[in-house]
DNA sequence: TGCGTACTTGCGTAATATCGCAACTACGTA
DNA sequence: TACGTAGTTGCGATATTACGCAAGTACGCA
């Protein structure tokens, strides 16, 4: 596996990751982790408006980042790639560890501060 | 490991993404990919100017994908977690997959047509 | 054919992001 | 202390993106 990236890459990657730049992509994206849904279940999982959900998994569609597919009168979507899932999970992973550390950290520091405070007073 | 994600996981998730979602970040991510560099260098490597590059690892140090330090008068940029590099290339290795099928089927496809339309014509 | 459901699209407005310029801080050295 | 190098920050102009509303298309069913 190529451990660089040419000038292309970073272009595509820069577009890949501006597909799930959005609170309301990263929630459709969750929401389509497990199984294939319509856009109504889609807008109603991610709490946003009907129309807003279809702009949305436009643009995602458009960058190959969920597949539609019309079934009767619903247009069910789905993510493209397990893979995307797979570096989510593990982006998500990593986010929490940082989160723990910076919790770890907040909770030590106040005491020194206080045995600063103690010291200087003293 | 979690297969699923809580609106507070998406809601990260989304900041992180917007993180990279910029051509520029991501050149500066790539840049940055082997060994920590300093602003001069980052902005030499990414095609922009220096306050430029600042503005952008600013934004990429708020959100906890770069680290700074600083060593004499340079300060040393390096991306804050392996995993993220790791994603990328994961990420990478998708879109590149799904160019060669896209490629595959535009050569294969106007033969169709040919074959359709000299099917017409007979 | 007419009606209802499911989704998409065009467009105008509002919010965000980006970038350059100029001014500023931090550090080392003569 | 004065000067040069390395980065950062504030601010204004411009570009991009997001969202709602209204109108439109596509499909199934009576």
């Amino acid at each position: 596996m190529k451990q660089t990236m040419s000038d292309a890459s970073c272009e595509m990657l820069g577009d890949f990751f501006a597909t799930f730049a959005h609170t309301t992509r990263m929630r459709i994206f969750c929401a389509l982790q497990k199984q294939s849904k319509t856009v109504t279940e889609i807008a109603m999982e991610a709490g946003v408006s009907i129309t807003n959900a279809s702009q949305h998994l436009r643009l995602m569609r458009d960058r190959g980042a969920v597949i539609a597919e019309k079934r009767a009168q619903s247009v069910f979507y789905h993510i493209a790639d397990p893979r995307y899932i797979q570096a989510a999970i593990m982006i998500r992973e990593a986010l929490h560890e940082r989160l723990r550390h910076e919790a770890e950290q907040a909770a030590v520091r106040p005491s020194r501060r206080r045995l600063a405070a103690a010291t200087q007073t003293a």
